[in-house]
RNA sequence: CGGGGCGUGGCGCAGCUUGGUAGCGCGGGUGCUUUGGGAGCACUAGGUCGCAGGUUCGAAUCCUGUCGCCCCGACCA
């Protein structure tokens, strides 16, 4: 391609709305324009980078007998209810010109379960695992970061119907190792990480991480062994029963104007550890009460899972003051009664602690947990922090990092083929119900995550995999007859070669060419220039210090050398089973 | 949805406190010079200051409302 005749605006200065590398530079560098938020175009560039990601992609799931098809982005009202997921805030909404109800659809179970019952009658029929690569909308609270998190992305997702639980568990350890695969082919580096399911299902899922300041989760790792988890899913083993015998007795202290534990625990001298911070939730609109010692936070996701609430959130004050009688700030466990109270395991050690007193400006020391108050429920519900013991291990340690969730894997089991009666004739001539999986992979986040992992100051860093031209060739003087003619005749030689080239014959400075390449961020930099009186070319490899002064004869047997070293160095490690 | 911030030529910004009819840099066009890391000089085009009301002789500037965008949080299948 010349660049005479492409598309790829690039703009000198970072627009205003940008904030992390990936989104400054795939703007800066002409791969993306913001339509709204969360709404974005993919410019030519972007666009081959993701074409060649989903190239490897469809390679590693042929090996893997998955199968490519396309449905429909329209999903009527009707699938969507046998589901209960109609209800979603994610979901976009639209009617036809019948007021018939449709949503966009944002993730395809419904659909692909409603094609399998109609089309799946026989054990005999299964295994079938089938994919796509579709553009899935999502009404995001808060889309952010440019293309991270956006409202309209394409996402690959696919679906494996298996016979029984055994053969289910054998779709998702191929589709885990056609993933490590596939990421180590487009070289972005990844932790696959324990994971709560969401809605999606609760079964074993994981999810594939790239680490980055820039990532929206935060994922813990253990230093000693290979154990990760996402921060909403890790388990915290229970403390050790360390404050010894209970000796203190309670009183309570006058506290003006302090109800944060920060506030309280400078005014009384203490640490917020030996706090009891109470919380009042409404679990699906009725109150309930949970503790957690005073430095650590409550983990809403473990918390939904273990009360079996499908809404939870903080109480509104007037709940809080019910409960406890006291204003917001002054919420203690003593003395409360006719409310579940769930305990963390922390807090049901400590005997010596500080809660509020359940009145105004007053709190309550001395507290000791089972003498003077208790408990209807005790369990892991905070949030995992760096510093923790590992749970797989005897003598690890977790260590947390931000994470980009770039795919997640779920094993189903009878979730969906249950509530969409999904069910083939078994071999003992009884129907039984499919086991499924389903796998997504972001893909406009992928491409994110990827610059995210490999920039520089001057711009973007492609693996030569995915780079939206494996060699950038320039032309210094555009002017100079010679050397155009030269850059000319290298560029159809690369060509003729298979060599995928983006020739900038622009009439524009030096300068101005080096700059863009640097940005672009293919691989391979070709430059005609001053030393082809002498009869030689430069090559450089972008992201590395140094360059190749090659004879013109020799340049195409050069750079086919460095991509096949290049490509060499995306091997995948990970073999199929 | 809560908190914070921002909407002024294509992009980045100043002007707003203290009202007087819009300015700078980059980018665009033309010409000359220049030509290996975002060139120089000259000329030039381009803005109902997000939108709608209001106050005022007069509003980018003050007031009210509204829309949009960004960041933190909530949320995130």
């Amino acid at each position: 391609m010349r660049a005479s005749s492409y598309f790829a605006p690039t703009l000198r200065e970072v627009p205003a709305e940008a904030e992390i590398p990936s989104h400054k530079l795939l703007l800066r560098a002409g791969y993306l324009r913001k339509l709204g938020a969360g709404v974005y175009t993919y410019l030519p560039l972007a666009w081959k980078v993701i074409r060649k990601m989903e190239q490897v992609l469809r390679e590693e799931q042929e090996t893997i007998s998955s199968v490519e098809m396309r449905m429909p982005t329209l999903v009527p009202k009707e699938l969507m209810e046998e589901t209960g997921r109609w209800g979603l805030d994610v979901v976009y909404k639209l009617q036809d010109r019948r007021k018939a109800d449709f949503a966009l659809g944002f993730t395809h179970e419904e659909v692909i379960t409603d094609l399998a019952r109609q089309e799946l009658r026989s054990w005999r029929d299964l295994p079938v695992m089938l994919y796509q690569v579709q553009t899935k909308f999502r009404d995001e609270p808060r889309p952010r970061g440019g293309v991270i998190r956006t409202r309209e992305f394409l996402m690959f997702d696919a679906y494996s119907f298996d016979r029984d639980v055994n053969a289910m568990d054998g779709s998702y350890k191929a589709q885990r190792t056609a993933y490590e695969r596939f990421f180590q082919r487009i070289g972005l580096q990844y932790l696959i990480v324990d994971a709560d399911g969401g809605a999606i299902g609760d079964l074993d899922n994981q999810e594939f991480m790239s680490l980055a300041d820039a990532g929206e989760d935060t994922v813990l790792s253990c230093d000693a062994c290979s154990y990760a988890a996402n921060a909403e899913k890790c388990p915290v083993n229970p403390p050790a029963d360390t404050d010894g015998a209970t000796t203190a007795s309670m009183s309570d202290v006058h506290t003006p104007n302090a109800r944060t534990i920060d506030e309280v625990s400078t005014f009384l001298g203490t640490s917020p550890s030996a706090f009891i911070k109470t919380l009042i939730y409404a679990a699906d609109g009725k109150p309930i009460v949970v503790l957690v010692r005073g430095d650590h936070t409550v983990n809403d996701v473990k918390l939904a899972r273990i009360v079996g609430a499908s809404e939870l959130e903080l109480a509104p004050e007037s709940m809080v003051t019910a409960v406890t009688g006291a204003p917001v700030g002054f919420a203690g466990p003593v003395g409360l009664s006719g409310v579940p109270v769930y305990a963390d395991h922390a807090v049901t050690v400590l005997k010596n602690a500080v809660t509020g007193a359940n009145k105004a400006d007053y709190h309550v020391t001395g507290v000791a947990a089972g003498r003077d108050f208790t408990w209807t429920t005790v369990a892991d519900i905070r949030v995992a922090e760096d510093g923790d013991s590992c749970p797989m291990c005897a003598s690890g340690t977790m260590r947390t990092t931000r994470g980009i969730e770039i795919g997640h894997i779920f094993k189903l089991g009878d979730k969906y083929s249950k509530a969409m009666q999904l069910d083939v004739m078994g071999e003992e001539g009884k129907p039984q119900a499919i086991q499924m999986g389903c796998y997504g992979i972001g893909m406009s986040r992928s491409l994110a995550a990827i610059v995210e992992a490999s920039h520089d100051k001057d711009g973007i860093i492609w693996p030569i995999s995915v780079a939206p031209f494996e060699v950038t060739l320039i032309v210094a003087a555009r002017q100079d007859d010679a050397q155009y003619a030269a850059a000319d005749a290298i560029y159809r030689d690369m060509k003729a070669a298979g060599i995928d080239v983006y020739f900038d014959d622009r009439d524009e400075r030096a300068g101005v060419k080096f700059k863009d390449a640097d940005l672009m961020g293919c691989p391979i930099r070709v430059v005609v220039g001053k030393g082809l009186a002498t009869g030689v070319v430069e090559v450089k490899q972008r992201g590395v210090d140094g360059l190749d002064t090659v004879a013109v004869a020799d340049v195409i047997d050069h750079v086919k050398q460095l991509r096949q070293r290049l490509l060499d160095e995306l091997k995948p490690v990970t073999e199929h089973a």
